[in-house]
DNA sequence: CGTTTATTTGAGACAACTCAAGTTGCGTGG
DNA sequence: CCACGCAACTTGAGTTGTCTCAAATAAACG
């Protein structure tokens, strides 16, 4: 549920004084991440930010929050990813992304969860009180403006998304959907690039407006021209030169 | 071209003096608009902004500026209607929104702009130095947490499209744009709802993700049906009980 | 009044969808 | 350790709706 995600000793940091080390260790990592919210911000902000954050872990599956719910916290992803997700209408659910470490969850201005949220692996989060981080934004001017520009990010990456659905084939719209995946993924030590977690196909038809049929043929297509390659752990590019045809071959 | 629309004599503005008091009338009519950025602020923040914004006029099909091209403006739609579209790296051109009385046009703190605005018809607008807005913002607090929002709002509205576009039938997908235009385009004083512009068919079809084609065929079963009906001055929505109907169709 | 641009209509191909039936993988409990 | 059950993935065959291509008409513009 959205209130009470139950911190898990995965890295043993329930006591006070453990909870603050992992903290800084974890503005660290954030740090490397190229996109992420807390790479914007100075150490002095960090500071702040850290001193109102809790630390919070979400096993593979669970949801952390539902969209339409009041909206009691914020939170930056440090590790594992999400699916985010939006109920529509007439009932069809759509993916509108997948968070990664150095993302930004929930817009500290909306009073209700605009979307909803599921672990897609074991996620670890820092949370904060949205009443924390507004006043905090009230008070350092220079964190609204980051907020400003992440949320410029993300309305960019989300017109990406409008261009992928535009496609008609599907081979292109999942080819430009991995690639992008890839990348967001990469890490300047890990080569080839590999996304480390399983997507579920559904989840991947859901984002590209899809069938899961065709993103299973066309998954498998890709697979046996050896372009990409599926492990329980996730998908490993093999070759990216052909990927990038595939994508731009419209 | 991008730098200099020319201010044409649509309702003489051109000496100083007309031209202040056209700018706070301008504020008046803008404050009008629900979705409005200047609506969100207060006298004295508007005030400021009038200080450093310059009126400027476009005409119909004249291009406002480029994507790409360094961004020395931002602009505040005042009357008319414009087509907001970024060309894809595969050369299709993917109409991302129509702007309206009231629209911010462009993101500040963005040194290129990320993409381009032609008018639909004759359009008046608020222009505002890039530079002059980003020293306003600096200033004022207030200002930038209203520039956070907007953002935010756009993004809600991008994740409308993307739903939009994840729709498999042309009918829906053409109903659920014209029910969202229409209302966009309402005024509390108009009824029934109408669209005070004729917007391209091909400009919805790129907005879409359809051919000129079915678009075609489309709103011609919605006019068969009286549901909607086409003049020279634009759209008028007859039936909107059935029109949501087919929105909802699935 | 001719030229250009936008809209309309038709016929056929094709790619993704639908529906239906397997298969695989994985965690649970006997 | 194996059997079971559930969920995710895979495969096949037929349907359908949009796209493609091509051409005619209508409207806009100077």
């Amino acid at each position: 549920m959205a209130s009470g995600p139950v911190a898990s000793p995965r890295k043993e940091a329930d006591s006070p004084r453990n909870f603050f080390a992992e903290k800084s260790r974890a503005c660290g990592y954030c740090e490397l991440r190229s996109k992420g919210f807390c790479s914007r911000l100075s150490e002095n902000q960090k500071a702040l930010l850290a001193e109102v954050s809790r630390l919070v872990t979400l096993e593979s599956h669970k949801t952390l929050f539902r969209q339409g719910e009041e909206a009691d916290n914020v939170y930056v992803v440090r590790n594992g990813m999400l699916r985010l997700y939006q109920r529509m209408l007439d009932g069809r659910r759509q993916v509108i992304g997948f968070a990664k470490a150095g993302d930004l969850l929930l817009f500290p201005f909306s009073e209700r969860n605009d979307y909803s949220a599921d672990a897609l692996d074991s996620v670890y989060l820092c949370q904060f009180r949205r009443q924390d981080f507004l006043g905090l934004l009230q008070r350092e001017p220079e964190l609204l403006s980051a907020l400003a520009v992440i949320t410029h990010d993300e309305l960019t990456r989300a017109r990406y998304q409008i261009a992928l659905l535009s496609q008609r084939k599907a081979e292109p719209k999942m080819a430009q959907f991995l690639l992008a995946l890839f990348e967001s993924c990469a890490r300047p030590d890990s080569n080839p690039m590999a996304i480390p977690v399983r997507v579920p196909q559904a989840d991947i038809a859901d984002y590209l407006g899809m069938t899961v049929e065709t993103v299973n043929r066309t998954m498998a297509r890709l697979v046996r021209d050896a372009i990409i390659s599926v492990a329980k752990h996730g998908l490993d590019l093999l070759d990216v030169k052909r990927l990038r045809e595939i994508a731009e071959s419209y």
